[in-house]
DNA sequence: ACACTAATTTAGGCAAGACTAAACTTTATT
DNA sequence: AATAAAGTTTAGTCTTGCCTAAATTAGTGT
C-alpha cells in the first residue's frame, strides 16, 4: 500500500486534484500548463500513472485524467502536507506570505509523517492556510466550503475575505500591503458597470479594486 | 556559479568531504559503502563531477576523489543546512536526537537560503547539531576543533563529551538514555585491559562501557 | 619477477522523466 | 457536411542515476 510516490508523481496528484473539481476530468493541457511540461509528456505520465497497481487515475485518450480513490489519497496528503508547511513557514518562520508557496512545494514531498504531526500540533491544529485554503484532516477529509469571488457582490454588501486565490508573488505582496487578506471584514460601496471595478472599505481604508483583482479574492456566501 | 546540484551529486559531495579528512583522496569504496551505491556506479558519477564546469572534484582513477574549492564549498553548504536542521528538529522540533538525521538528509537539498537563514536565526545562530559536530558558518568555514576519543583515556580523568559519532538509531538512543551526550562531565574511573572496557562516572551514575561504545563518544583533548 | 587478491573500471542495461517533431483526433465554424 | 483549428498522442531522443557481470589494475607476499 505504501508505495513510494515520485515527487513528479505527487505533482502530478496534486495538480489533477486541482483542475478536477466536480468531477471533471483534468485535461493534458491545463495538467501541461500548471505543471510546466510538455504536453507529450503529460500523455506519457498520466498512461503511467493510469497503469500503476493500483492505479492513480482513471484516464481516458482525449478525455482527460480522473483520480481513483487511491490517487485521490495520495493527493490529498501530499495537499495537507503543503498547506501545512506554508502555514508553518508564515507563522512560525515568518516567512511572508508571497513566499510560502514555492518554499512549501518543494519541502511536501520529503518531510515525514512525524514532521507533519509535530509542525500541526505546534500550529495548534490549524484548518487553513494562510492563503485561506482549507487543510484536510490528518485522515485525509478535504473540508467543504463555500465561498463566492468578490468580483460577483454588488453594492450594498458586507462580507469578510475567506480566501485568495493567487500564485503571483507580486500580487500577493499588494494584496497583503492592503489588507486583502482572509479574514479582513469589507464593505462593497459601489460597482461600476464595463469595467467591473468595486468601490470598497476595508479597515477604514476606501479603495477602488478591478476585476483582475477581485476575481481572485472569495468572500463568504450569502444565505 | 548558481548551478544547481541534484540531490545525488549534494550527496556525493558531502560523503567525499567526509572521507577526506586530512587532504587524503576518498576512494572508490569508501564512498560506496558510505553512500550505499554500488562501486561501478560511484565510478561513473566521479568522472562525471570531475567534467562538470567548475570542475567539483578532482579525480584520478585508481586514486579516488578530493573536492576542489568549488566542490568543497557546495559540500559545506549542505553540511550547513544538514547540522542547522538536525539542531532545529530536535531543539524546535521537539524530535528524538536518533530521528534528526534522516529527516534532515532528505530536507537539507530542498530548502532555500531564506529557511536556512530562518533556522539560525530562531536558533540563536548554534555552533554545534545534537550531536556535537560543528556548523559551518554562514560564510561556510568549518570550524576546527579537536577532540579524542572516550576509548584512548586512561583514569584518572575529568573529562566532558564534545561529540557523538554514531548513526546507528538504536545505539544513539542508548547512549541518549544513559546521559552520554554532548556536553556531560565524565569520570574515568577505571580501565580495564583485553577488553578496553571503561569504568565512568557520569551524572551521579557509574557505569562500565566497552569499545563498541567509548569509539563512538570525543571528548575534549587534554593539554 | 610473479601470481594471487582486492579494488576499481568498463560495458551494457534499465527506469524515470523530460523534450521535439510529426501524426492524428476532436471540436468548432462555416 | 466539410474544413480549419485546437488539443492530444505517437515516436524517437536525451539525461540522470542507478544496476550487474566481466575485465582490468594495483598491491602484497613469496
Ligand atoms: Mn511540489
Ligand atoms: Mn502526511
Ligand atoms: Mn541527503
Ligand atoms: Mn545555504
Amino acid at each position: 500500500m505504501k508505495n513510494q510516490l515520485t515527487h513528479a508523481i505527487e505533482d502530478y496528484l496534486k495538480a489533477i486534484y486541482a483542475l478536477s473539481v466536480e468531477g471533471e476530468a483534468a485535461s493534458t493541457t491545463a495538467l501541461a500548463a500548471e505543471l510546466n511540461i510538455a504536453p507529450a509528456s503529460v500523455t506519457g505520465m498520466l498512461k503511467r500513472l493510469a497503469e500503476t497497481t493500483p492505479p492513480l487515475v482513471e484516464y481516458r485518450k482525449h478525455r482527460g485524467a480522473n483520480l481513483t480513490p487511491d490517487g485521490e489519497r495520495a493527493a490529498l496528503e501530499v495537499i495537507r502536507h503543503h498547506r501545512l508547511l506554508e502555514t508553518y513557514l508564515h507563522q512560525s518562520l515568518g516567512f511572508p506570505w508571497e513566499d510560502v508557496h514555492e518554499e512549501a512545494c518543494r519541502l511536501e514531498h520529503v518531510i515525514s509523517e512525524a514532521f507533519e504531526e509535530r509542525i500541526d500540533a505546534v500550529l495548534g491544529h490549524p484548518t487553513h492556510d494562510p492563503h485561506g485554503d482549507p487543510i484536510p484532516s490528518p485522515n485525509l477529509v478535504m473540508p467543504q466550503e463555500a465561498s463566492i469571488p468578490l468580483s460577483t457582490l454588488r453594492p450594498p454588501q458586507v462580507t469578510t475575505i475567506q480566501r485568495v486565490n493567487a500564485n503571483d508573488a507580486d500580487l500577493l505582496r499588494y494584496l497583503d500591503e492592503k489588507s486583502l487578506v482572509p479574514g479582513s471584514k469589507l464593505e462593497v460601496r459601489a460597482f461600476s458597470p464595463f469595467d467591473g471595478n468595486l468601490t470598497i472599505s476595508i479597515e477604514g481604508a476606501e479603495m477602488v479594486v478591478g476585476p483582475a483583482i477581485t476575481h481572485h479574492i472569495f468572500v463568504e456566501e450569502e444565505d
